[in-house]
DNA sequence: TACGTTGTCTGACTACAGTCAGAGAATATA
DNA sequence: TATATTCTCTGACTGTAGTCAGACAACGTA
């Protein structure tokens, strides 16, 4: 797992947020940490001999991933995060129980598809049963209103844990998920703007304008999957532009918006960027609050932007405050 | 583990809550299941990886229960749940890498004390502090905002996770566990009373009054450990009285002693009582409105307890709820 | 057509988790 | 004092997780 780099990573960024962690509330990590424990661990034990009863973890998670539609050997691979040896010999295994059956893709030879046999589909709905059970005993022995709060609480838990898992990193504007970020982007502005969307009415940011030196594309990722990106492009007199803020609609209001301007105004500071500015359109109301709250202000056009209503710019700070920072943390 | 057995425990327990079941609402059922898979799941694994890095998951477990002041291997053989032949290697490989000193007991030749070196120590002090920077890597690029929000998610669903782990058994009053409780019982009540309280004064409940088929004692758990405790004396005419009600003062407001309660009126009516009584004083008022909330009508004095303030009683249900639930659950 | 790449499979490993049967010493009990 | 019990330790297992190197066929590309 790559936690490690992935903290360094975080703790490079300076947003703000993480300046106070030595200082941070240690009440507040001592709730973690027992939740930790109690949950992670102990719950989490529970889990899995209650779930997999007999069946090795690796198999019961081919078969609920395998699914019902049957899925690629590479892609239950990656998403499994198995190596491929090991993933063969599982897979015999399953083979081997009659549960389910391995063949070559038509349209490449080498690819090949696991499908779920009867049988397999039968465990599969068995491990889904005891998912369901499992759930039922916990809040079994529940009033009405702990059942309520508990789910509550566990659906805030599990967006803020999933908000502390989001890592940003600049790429390359070319990927495939590069380009699926802007497709949801522009559908995005396409389906709220009051009268559509047409990209090519818009003032372009092209690929090569969004790498260095002439600007950047952070993207922020979930579990390796794109859930939200943001790009600068550096211009003249030491001013630049933020692109493409867009965050995944799941995932709003846990600050992913606000980590990727805040890496953004870093790399142009970096850039030696005095000046950040932006256009927005009315509809898009998130975004105004954010860059408000940013500390940006609104002031009169300074391109035209066909599809904008608001102008913003800020100012960025060239105190020592990221040399600092940078220095202290790496 | 006894997820099982505990389950089918408390299906029998006719608390009136596990009623609806199976029309309970399914986005409770799926939203339990996701934090399952999501925190249990996921975040354990990340959680183990990094916190043991490297080192087997039960020497890590051991080096942090043998503690700071050293433990028998007969208690930690329990505590983690380990065959004893395999604590005995796992130990031994901790003696080789000279992280433990292992000698028997003074008091007794049989029993082995295993006590950490310094080196142990030190190893034990890394665990801790790579815990620490877990949960501040979780809360470090959280807003102020969120990390209260997420601590006190995460305190609810601990406690509520507790609760559901929580299960009642009729037990013997003579155990040392049954007399641990009522001590706390006692205790609590010579605090909270305003003129202390005296056992000897008041109305006795004595061990073999506890038991079939003169009376009983459920005692609730958690985690093996007792946690609350109610008694029941079947008296002449149908007429039973509740005792010693208790329950740990961490664990209140959790429905606990409402369940002790519906367990012991279950034992009442199995015994054919048709009435339950019980006196109490005037500064329990969680008690007090547990039982009003029960059903319980404040009656007059129905016997000369000193320390009584208000007695109440309840009609029980002869209804066919009880043995149609039994016949269908068990 | 040659060559590198991709995806899979095989063999040969290591290490940890966990179980079972039985030996042996220290202690408690009849 | 004889016998049972408690606690630990040893040996001999099984099964799962996970890694690494290399073989091989199918495919894409120069």
């Amino acid at each position: 797992m790559r936690v490690p780099n992935k903290r360094t990573g975080s703790r490079r960024l300076p947003w703000g947020i993480s300046d106070d962690s030595s200082e941070m509330d240690a009440e507040a990590v001592l709730q973690v940490r027992s939740f930790n424990r109690t949950v992670a661990e102990r719950i989490g034990a529970v889990n899995d001999r209650f779930l997999h009863q007999h069946r090795p973890m690796n198999e019961a998670r081919l078969i609920w991933e395998i699914g019902l539609e049957g899925e690629e050997l590479r892609t239950l691979r990656v998403r499994l995060g198995l190596d491929s040896g090991y993933l063969t010999r599982v897979m015999g295994s399953l083979a081997k129980q009659g549960l389910v059956r391995v063949r070559s893709a038509r349209q490449d030879g080498r690819v090949r598809i696991a499908h779920l046999t009867k049988s397999g589909l039968r465990v599969r709905a068995e491990l889904d049963r005891r998912s369901d059970e499992l759930a039922l005993h916990i809040l079994d022995v529940l009033t009405e209103k702990q059942r309520e709060q508990l789910t509550s609480a566990m659906g805030q838990v599990e967006r803020l844990l999933e908000a502390s898992m989001i890592y940003l990193a600049t790429e390359d504007p070319t990927s495939t998920d590069a380009i699926w970020c802007f497709e949801q982007y522009f559908a995005e502005l396409k389906s709220r703007f009051e009268d559509g969307f047409d990209p090519s009415r818009s003032i372009s940011a092209e690929a090569q304008e969004l790498v260095p030196p002439r600007g950047a594309l952070v993207i922020a990722r979930l579990r390796g999957q794109p859930v939200g990106c943001g790009a600068v492009k550096f211009g003249k007199k030491h001013v630049a532009e933020l692109k493409r803020m867009w965050v995944c609609p799941t995932l709003r209001g846990l600050g992913v918006g606000r980590r990727v301007m805040n890496e953004l105004e870093r790399l142009a500071s970096e850039a030696n960027v005095h000046l950040v500015r932006l256009e927005t359109n009315r509809t898009l109301k998130e975004a105004i609050r954010l860059y408000r709250g940013a500390g940006y202000v609104e002031v009169k056009a300074f391109n035209a932007e066909p599809y904008a209503h608001y102008w913003f710019e800020k100012k960025l700070e060239r105190s020592s405050r990221f040399l600092k920072k940078n220095g202290r943390d790496s």
